[in-house]
DNA sequence: CTGAAAGCGCTTACAG
DNA sequence: CTGAAAGCGCTTACAG
């Protein structure tokens, strides 16, 4: 079999000429039914697939969406590149994945803008805003994926993004805890300059500032495994113990509940409330039923892809969607204020 | 700023051809030092990069690699998708991610063969060796990830396939269950034809028989955590239950620990002993300390991107790369034979 | 509806 | 080392 059958070994064949050959591969070009049943069966015979890369070249739309991540070991972010992948597929565009680091960020853009992608979503909360600056600059659509672009006002115009109502959510947990008659509530935060853990963080603390409260403690666990379990013990180093904790995400919430219960010997939610974000697969698993806030993959992946097509269709303003979230109750808070429960086993 | 800057623009500016540009941006090509100055100065403020279409147009080759899976629920596969993007792009290539259903399968192929993609590594169970075979006919290499092709004679000579040794896998479990005095062993199997499940069940049962023993049990799980949650419930159904289960993946040993000790109120290990395969990163987690078979996703990759390169250097030979496995034990299996207390509690 | 022709942005012999 | 030119495989006005 010929290796690289092109349009014009069609055309011969079919004994048409090769512009034939593409009207009957572009949909909504004027064939007529002969000649599109004689391309179609020499196509069919000689194997032949129009070339995407050549297509590409001459109408400048490459139907190539660039993801760009910086880490895979919080399964949000797989669900992420599944649920958008498999839509864009079904559009008849296609991911090119990025993985970076933030140290590589610059060459990483330099290749993306090369493959003339059609638009490009940023789910890493490491790159700089500046860089999807520049993305935007050069005139590609750009889409932060949950995170908000910097306070930079040049940014902000350029970037679209999509996110969770993190404020909300972190609101949502701190009324829960309160409710539930824990008083001693620290913060496990993920990284200190992520939009993300600064909403969530800012509407925990603003809640238990109109109850009069103060965040009781407070660690950064880095959004890692190993981070949130350190930070779970210094948080937890001397008595009186907080007697509930806010995990960033659920990566580190369940990171913070093994240390908890199989190091510190607490229990959940008795001594200890734990509340997540995200509801990960792992936060429903028998073992750790964490209550945490839901953040709809689906919801956040179909607003991304709507954003993706208002700016590839030369929407001038970029805008800031926020998804609705919700909290999903499972057993890692208890279900009615029992304060001496806590208390009797530190 | 101009949205296309070309190779033409930058000449012009830079007073050289276009060739020139061209040539200064061709790793190797002949420049005189001057010329190579005068270009990249002009490149610079235009804001010029090669557009990496037009490139592959004319070389042939696009530098993308296509990556085919069916899905991410099991956290083995993230992982493969970090190392292999990461590996690829160092050496300038790129992942295009593919997520399809056996039901698309058709659909999926030929729009990777429009991209002209350089190579196709397939890591999804269910797609059929069929459509590696179609891929390698067109003069497209294809490596089999963590599968081996099928026996079908012409599969065999077109495609390479790189897994861990599975059957020596399953042998080593048997072995280490048998040591610690295991003796009614279940299989909870992931999928029927795939071809890991086929050899771990294999070494698992060859070791058995050496011992005068047979699989105590069996049943289905299809790599699924619900499925592997069903399985087990039926595995555990009625007495003298199992007193320990080889199951085909991490991601399924998880649910079924779950099963067994929270629903059935089982102990692990002491009533029954677990064994998964693949040593994704939540079998390390405290709440299950999965004594399992190790993978490792670097070697695996590692003979991936070795294999693709071999194949489009136009090796004609295809080969079946087995990476060595070895056991981690974590607590999932008792260290010495007990029997009693397996008995005591069920 | 159809074909000849121009052109997308590059690379690479070819001749100097 | 350098430039003019051909060509990669397509799409799309243009004229018929």
């Amino acid at each position: 079999m010929k290796l690289n059958v092109t349009a014009q070994d069609v055309a011969r064949l079919a004994r048409v000429s090769q512009s034939a050959v593409s009207r009957t591969f572009t949909p909504g070009a004027s064939v007529s039914e002969e000649t599109r049943n004689k391309v179609m069966l020499a196509a069919q015979t000689l194997g032949y697939r129009p070339n995407a890369l050549a297509r590409s070249l001459i109408t400048r739309r490459s139907r190539i969406i660039a993801l760009v991540m910086s880490y895979l070991e919080n399964q949000f972010y797989p669900l992420v590149i599944e649920k958008l992948s498999q839509k864009l597929q079904k559009q008849g565009y296609h991911v090119l994945m990025f993985i970076s680091d933030l140290d590589e960020a610059d060459a990483v853009l330099t290749e993306i803008l090369q493959y003339q992608v059609d638009g490009i979503v940023m789910a890493s909360t490491t790159l700089s805003t500046a860089l999807a600056k520049t993305c935007a600059d050069a005139g590609v659509p750009v889409v932060l994926f949950n995170r908000v672009p910097d306070t930079s006002a040049l940014a902000r115009h350029s970037t679209s993004s999509v996110t969770s109502n993190n404020y909300l959510g972190g609101r949502m947990v701190a009324e829960l805890l309160l409710e539930r008659g824990y008083r001693r509530l620290a913060f496990l935060a993920g990284l200190e300059n992520s939009s993300t853990n600064q909403e969530r963080e800012r509407g925990f603390n603003d809640v238990l500032e109109e109850a009069g409260l103060a965040p009781y403690r407070r660690e950064v666990g880095h959004y890692s495994f190993s981070g949130a379990q350190e930070a779970t013990r210094k948080l937890f180093c001397s008595g009186p113990y907080p007697d509930a904790v806010f995990v960033a995400n659920d990566h580190m919430a369940i990171a913070a509940m093994d240390v908890l219960r199989l190091e510190l010997g607490l229990r959940v939610p008795e001594d200890v409330g734990v509340v997540g974000f995200d509801d990960v697969p792992q936060a429903a698993w028998g073992s750790y039923r964490l209550t945490t806030v839901v953040q709809s993959v689906e919801d956040m992946v179909s607003a991304t892809v709507d954003l993706l097509h208002e700016q590839m269709q030369g929407e001038v303003n970029s805008r800031n969607v926020i998804v609705p979230c919700r909290i999903v109750e499972r057993d890692s808070v208890r279900l009615h204020p029992s304060p001496d429960t806590a208390k009797s086993h530190q």
